[in-house]
DNA sequence: ATTGCGGTTTTTGCCC
DNA sequence: GGGCAAAAACCGCAAT
């Protein structure tokens, strides 16, 4: 097996994902501009955090639960 | 701020944990017999994986949300 | 000090902030693609990460570099 | 080929795992327990882990030699 | 300033 | 050996 590497491709491999990494920190950025305003206005972000941390536990065990549907089915070939 | 720091302290320390990290893989181990096991009697190891994860992020869930009535009571103040 | 704390205004935060999060991991989950796409074309994605991290070590240290310059200047009054 | 398979056994052997992951779990909690011991005493937990991991590279390599002894000795009939 | 705590990333191990 | 889940290491914020 062999590949054609090249370090153009490997560049643009590179910038893609360096940009993508900078979006991603922007994005960052604004989450927490978000806790900063919701603190003044009164409300914890102890708190804050600490609710969307169970919102999203829950979701996730509500999507495991139809990955586990999903895999007794295939188990049983439907 | 000072310490006493000596060979032998240290030396009872790193073994201690040693102990502790060699029992831990002996329940590893264990666990890994008891799939076994089930497989052998025909229970298919992705299936219980998954029901154990999922009945995890329930329970992580559970505890979650106690432990977020119990940050609203303190910033409440009761 | 007093607010005018609203279960309406909490959940607009929280939304928000959810929503972002959404958008953050989708972008880690292209970010992932690119690193899946780049692997079969034969790049290491151990390698790539790698020169990702120096090149960000070394952006930050021009950063850093720069911002000295910049505080240097203002203390000349130029 | 057939399997009696029981929604009893299951459960049987999913308690039997949360068993065994419950008591993984309080190892891995005195671990850290210990830990935070020494540090308390002013041994970085650094550097202790770094102890620890040198040491099972160690034991690895001579249970890996001692493991490739026992295969000449087998070969030559010993 | 220091330390705990969450989140993220990296490494490890497992199963296929 | 390649993908996936668990564990460990690392980092950064926040609270004290």
């Amino acid at each position: 097996m062999s590949y054609e590497i090249t370090a153009a491709e490997l560049r643009q491999y590179i910038e893609r994902i360096e940009r993508l990494e900078e979006e991603k920190k922007e994005t960052s950025d604004l989450i927490k501009d978000v806790y900063k305003e919701a603190k003044g206005q009164g409300y914890e972000t102890k708190i804050v955090k600490q609710i969307i941390r169970l919102r999203r536990m829950e979701k996730d065990a509500r999507d495991e639960e139809e990955a586990l549907l999903d895999t007794y089915k295939e188990a049983l070939g439907l």
